[in-house]
DNA sequence: TTGAAAGCGTTACCAT
DNA sequence: ATGGTAACGCTTTCAA
């Protein structure tokens, strides 16, 4: 009778429970479904047996018969350096990681880190390892989106989609957030404003910029090509716009950067160009990351709830994986202005 | 003849294959899995057929009996908001992915939040959900390693274990770069030098204390407890350290934090202080992570290879994996000083 | 080189 | 409430 004590359960098999508690294998398999259709005493018995054995239920044969596999693909395309250096990427891991946990479902993490491996990606989606993906960061016209939604896998976007449409998605309010950026610049009595912005294939950056142009409308001002330069949300994709900014308009005094990276970026080579910041430029950045509390001065930025959007994608996720064919949704959630040096004292305060 | 165009693989098995193909199923398993020992001609027909029914593999029904997942876990405890903010965890990621994808593994990321989601993770480790894990960041008397190990998982550490012995593990020469940073600073010419130390329940922590300790035993400077604060890695916490030794030894001209957020933390508080960094106080970090840049005056740090130490642990533990019972490793990766301002020019240069 | 058939560990249906 | 028994899709002997 000395069965396996600190038993791992290698090797331990529903059969073997069975045998202990002197069951069959299918009230077993019910006590471990939690199925109410069980015995007081055959409950017990079966629970029993199982911590005596260390009983661990096999997933691949669970996988095989039920075909779910209780996890879900997170798709992260990783090209350039982006995302480093910057905490949006674990951010937004733990928003979708701690969704997934209380709903006790795994995350299996995909970083294809060129486009020639999307394809390997795409595979190991359609096999059934995952129940569904959710994709973050996309760039340009990325097929991926579509080509899963084809092949049936449920998919919820991070981001609205470079295609745009027939796909779930999660998105922060990019353009709203951007105007308000503006917006403070303006009261803060700036009026040559410039914005870095981020990858014109990205919607974060199209989005952004596109709130920008509007922030400036609000406020009565022009646009002018000039004062809009593009980057790739890096510090040095930051700096270089700023010094473009600067060649052909060295009357700027309001600058928004379509991340905090690149606002970091902008205020050295402003420092280095020998302009104060805030007195004689203020600077928005976008984020609200940890560089934006720590650069000198700080920055005032743009707050994104990261976290939250990962919960939601998940959500979201799940709702359409229970419910085949549901129409795709989309969630946009607020931003929120935070205040710092960055951006304070301009000429007419 | 109207097979499924566009087929996603839905319902594809390899019994449909071996049909249309006019073989059997283990003429199919063959072709599939590169066994050589198949005929060209039949092997032509089943490349065919996969192609025209877009078969993919079931990974249940594979893994059910050969008992491998082709993927493999990683744990991060999560506990305090820790390694946020930091670049440190992407890169570790990233690092780990590349080996990963290079050797056609999948990687499974766990991130338990709190001690009482532990034994869920170690469940799921144990079920066979994958064929190893990496754990990182591990905290105090972690029991999780020889939990694993004990269950026959191949387990691979980042940084030296908090148990310390029988598990294979990574990690970087901490007293070895702490030494080094310290011995900069008296290079400098400092003489009274303090450090903020990282949590003591980490080795990553303790380590770099030691190293602190025999830096200065090296320059024939002496101890004193009144210079050494502990902190947790975070910029709030390393301005408190600062604030704590500022006031017990006003005199201080050199730190050493074993983060560069610590550092920039301290960075604050002295210029608050009224201390002109590097003029007054030389500081270095550790990490050289993105933040040591961006600071003003940027920071010298301590770089670690951090990509290379996820590739090396994941060879690690495929090696592991693959030779059962073989002896526990070892590797320990070089670290680099990386001068900038912040240490520049002390009294003597 | 190829095929037939025996599992791998579960779930789920059908009786009882 | 419980047990017997087909699947689930694949790999892997064992023969041929």
């Amino acid at each position: 009778m000395a069965v396996s004590e600190a038993g791992n359960g290698r090797g331990v098999t529903l059969d073997a429970v069975a045998r202990v508690a002197g069951v069959s294998r299918a009230t077993v398999s019910r006590v471990v479904n939690g199925n109410p259709k069980v015995g007081e005493e055959a409950k017990r018995q079966v629970e029993r047996a199982i911590e005596r054995l260390g009983y661990i239920p096999n997933p691949a044969a669970r996988s095989l018969v039920t075909r779910r596999s209780d996890s879900i693909g997170v798709v992260i395309p990783e090209p350039p350096g982006m995302l480093f250096g910057d905490p949006f990427f674990p951010r937004l891991l733990r928003g979708i990681s701690t969704e997934l946990a209380a709903r006790n479902y795994q995350l299996v993490l995909l970083m294809p880190q060129s486009p020639e491996e999307e394809p390997r990606v795409e595979r190991y989606l359609a096999a059934g390892h995952v129940d569904g993906a959710l994709l973050v960061s996309l760039h340009g016209e990325d097929a991926m989106p579509a080509a899963l939604a084809a092949r049936g896998i449920p998919v919820v976007v991070g981001g609205r989609p470079p295609g745009g449409e027939g796909v779930s998605y999660v998105d922060v309010d990019n353009v709203g957030g951007a105007k308000a950026a503006v917006a403070h610049l303006i009261r803060a009595g700036r009026r040559t404003i410039a914005t870095i912005g981020g990858p014109p294939d990205m919607s974060a950056g199209t989005d952004r910029l596109e709130g920008y142009r509007q922030g400036l409308a609000a406020g009565g001002l022009a646009l002018d090509a000039a004062l809009e330069a593009a980057a790739d949300f890096t510090q040095e994709g930051g700096a270089e716009a700023m010094r473009r900014i600067l060649a052909a308009r060295p009357d700027v005094d309001g600058v928004f950067a379509a991340s905090d990276l690149m606002a970091a970026g902008a205020l050295q080579v402003l420092r280095a160009a020998g302009r104060r910041v805030p007195e004689d430029v203020s600077i928005v950045g976008f984020d609200d990351s940890s560089i934006a509390a720590t650069a000198e001065p700080p920055l005032t930025s743009i707050r994104q709830p990261i976290e939250e959007m990962g919960r939601e994608m998940v959500r979201l996720l799940l709702e359409q994986a229970s419910r085949p064919g549901s129409v795709p949704r989309k969630v946009i959630l607020a931003t929120q202005l935070v205040r710092r040096r960055s951006s304070e004292g301009g000429p007419k305060r």
